[in-house]
DNA sequence: ACTCAATGTAATATATAAATTGCATATGGA
DNA sequence: TCCATATGCAATTTATATATTACATTGAGT
């Protein structure tokens, strides 16, 4: 469950808590998911893609390398 | 949690139950997503798209209309 | 009318996403 | 050095995605 979601919220100079307030979830959860060992529900996924300005492709769409 | 699921799966000529068997999952799981009413994980939508050959983008975003 | 494949749907059970709480650590500024 | 912010991480609880089983309905073909 690699993603872009880390790399993008620093980018937008975003705390883990601000992103998980915006998106209504725990800063456990952003950070799990950020950390690739969570397999989020695809509501979740879309709140924070649109909280960074991004689509669910360039956040979550075959980022394994 | 509308989506493109049931008209892509549909031109693709596949049941239901061959599209679940495929990804792993039950065909009232299909059913369900097809139906908007489930919130499936990432790691479903990602299955379900790669067997129809589509992307998230394609399948599950910003469908509302 | 009958059959069969595909789908809708509902009840209950199970697995797991997410919440909650709490503590540790790192870092930068006063 | 002290303090505050940001993050990592672990245990337990709660909510919900998904499985399982079962039955109903629809539509195409014969």
């Amino acid at each position: 469950m690699k993603n872009n979601v880390k790399i993008t919220r620093i980018k937008a100079s975003m705390t883990q808590e601000q992103l998980a307030r915006k998106v209504g979830v725990t800063r456990q959860t952003i950070g799990l998911i950020e950390k690739g060992e969570y397999n989020p529900t695809l509501q979740l996924c879309i709140a924070i893609a649109k909280e960074l300005n991004k689509t669910l492709d360039e956040l979550y769409w075959e980022v394994e390398l």
